[in-house]
DNA sequence: TACTCATGAGCAA
DNA sequence: TGCTCCTGAGTAG
């Protein structure tokens, strides 16, 4: 589920499997075979997400970025099914394949992995937008994701979705969090006011955090604590014609920027 | 078994 | 706006 609280998950996992060892990088599948050449035997200084990028950085300056897009997935393997999993024959095609004597990652899918410097590490994060799951302790953030909210004429549920407007959100989210702050999906950005803004992302640093501590994209409140299936997670995502779990009115969908937006008419006015 | 759809985003027209 | 990259889960028949 690669919106940015998966690849913050990742970035941990990172870190407490790997950091400050050498990293064996190989591609079985053959498409990274380049990069990993380049990375293969350098110790891993730390992992870090921003957005829905996840960056390793390496010793030497490297960084190795990775992108899962919409089909990109992890595959874990500890211990002593490490040493099995490099025998067998890989599961799908691993473009990318991360590991020590304990544990091995497998990289599927992703839109892009690749070996980059730190001035083009610098340039990508520079043109994301502020990530609710990175400490914003001075509120600087918050301020950058307000300002270019309201100097947009874009739906905000557009905004959402922009990638240099607030990193890490995708369609669930997107949807999620407009429901929540009963904001009308096509609502233009420099219609919301700054309270409603600053909601807004409070409560996509909450849930987001959520989703980092569960793995899933829980948005109901009651349901925090629990392990709702996949169609009790959300209010509105996926739920088109459904009633409102609110008001019992039709929950709507509609493409914007093709991708499949859902809201409640009557609850997001 | 075959087909559709998906949590993303860059690019050409 | 539509095409493309690419993998796999879910569903129809």
């Amino acid at each position: 589920m690669p919106e940015g609280h998966t690849v913050h998950r990742t970035a941990n996992q990172f870190n407490e499997q790997f950091a400050g060892k050498a990293l064996t990088i190989d591609s079985p599948q053959g498409r990274f075979s380049a990069g990993a050449a380049m990375a293969n035997g350098l110790i891993l200084n730390r992992a870090f997400a921003v957005g829905k990028q996840l960056f390793l950085e390496l010793q030497g300056g490297l960084f190795i970025r990775i992108h899962l897009g919409i089909y990109g997935k992890w595959r874990w393997y500890q211990g002593k099914a490490v040493a099995k999993a490099l025998q067998d024959e890989p599961v799908g095609q691993v473009r990318a394949r991360f590991y020590t004597d304990t544990a091995m990652a497998d990289l599927r899918g992703p839109t892009v992995c690749e070996v980059i410097v730190a001035e083009e590490a610098d340039r990508v994060r520079d043109q994301l937008g502020p990530d609710p799951l990175n400490d914003d302790p001075s509120g600087l953030e918050l301020a950058r994701f307000i300002a270019r909210v309201q100097r947009s004429k874009q739906p905000i549920g557009a905004l959402l979705m922009d990638q240099a407007v607030i990193s890490g959100v995708g369609n669930v989210y997107r949807a999620e969090l407009l429901f929540r702050a009963g904001i009308d999906p096509y609502l233009e950005g420099n219609r919301l006011t700054e309270e409603q803004l600053r909601s807004i992302w409070k409560d996509a640093v909450a849930l987001m955090q959520v989703g980092v501590a569960t793995g899933f994209m829980i948005t109901r409140d009651d349901l925090f604590e629990s392990d709702p299936s996949k169609s009790e997670r959300n209010f509105v995502y996926k739920r088109e014609g459904q009633p409102c779990r609110i008001c019992g009115h039709e929950v709507s969908i509609a493409l914007m920027q093709a991708r499949k937006l859902y809201w409640c008419g009557n609850c997001q006015r």
